[in-house]
DNA sequence: TATTGTTATACTCTATAACTATA
DNA sequence: TATAGTTATAGAGTATAACAATA
């Protein structure tokens, strides 16, 4: 045996005790068989979750700025630091000089980075779908609600409301 | 504001793009809401997800060895050792030599660490229902059985089957 | 004073590879 | 040879705290 081949959900012969009855720990398993196959389909371009999502927040909100995504994301300013680092190596991102504050940067997606992402989102949607297709269409929506809900979010709000028009929030 | 409140899994004003859309997203905002509740409701005995899983399988299955625990979480053998260090320094899990094979442990909980794991098998129940109260009981079935389905695993296996007699008790 | 980005530092969780002592 | 556990090392990803420049 390998010392890593994949997770196994449930090795037969053991008991799991209290772990199979906790909501928490299905959806934990959930997560890494997803994570799995995630890293495993954007190998080629060096992505991982947090930079994909970095990468089509900075794309669909131009001008944002570090903090701000750091807030979008939950994580620490200093950890947004380092990822714009690491996608900046890749060639993906660039800091932009904001002329109005001479403090921040501005973060945008190079023309690599731009291009990058219109394939690196076919991978994604070709892997979120191969995952989904095990449940029917109704099924799916069931669940993305739950999961929204459990999230503590807005029920997957695709439609825009009348008071979010699409420029950044006023804080 | 402080650097580091609590995820907030849609900021207003900021456009998500295809994040939206993706399964493996809202399951992975959902995972970071049950972690950090997870996480701040264990924080008293320094319980982590991964020290939480290892105590349960190891005791509801002793004599488990070092490199049974890693497969059965999906871990390393290295990784695995880092675990049962921290356990053992917490005064939780003890490594006992196996007459048999002298290059093994087999791996137990302490006194100690059976009497606390009670009480934090408590903490655990009561994180996860505050959790899943928000759904109805037949939801909740319905979404434990669809993420044992992402997760690749069987579905929910709860029932004893002929074939697992073991000293499995049934809680 | 407060904020922006940064650096320094540390901790958790993960990995691979090589080592040791047994088998 | 192969296996069990360990150590060494590395790399994400996270955190807190302090700092300089600017507001």
């Amino acid at each position: 045996m390998q010392d890593t081949d994949h997770f196994v959900p449930r090795v037969p012969g053991i008991d799991y005790g209290v772990l199979d009855t906790l909501l928490g720990y299905a959806v934990r398993r959930a997560q890494i068989r997803l994570y799995e196959d995630f890293v495993a389909s954007l190998a080629p371009w060096g992505i991982t979750p947090p930079r994909f999502s970095a990468m089509v927040i900075v794309s669909r909100n131009p001008g944002l700025k570090l903090t701000q995504l750091a807030k979008v994301m939950g994580i620490a300013r200093s950890g947004a630091v380092i990822l714009v680092d690491a996608l900046e190596d890749l060639g993906y991102m660039q800091r932009q000089a904001v002329p109005e504050d001479r403090r921040a940067f501005s973060l945008a997606l190079t023309q690599k980075g731009q291009s990058d992402l219109l394939e690196i989102i076919r991978a994604v949607q070709a892997h979120d779908e191969r995952m989904a297709r095990m449940f029917s269409a109704e099924q799916q929506t069931q669940l993305r609600e739950q999961l929204t809900q459990l999230a503590g979010g807005i029920p997957t709000a695709q439609v825009p409301t009348a008071d979010s028009p699409g420029g950044l929030a006023p804080k």
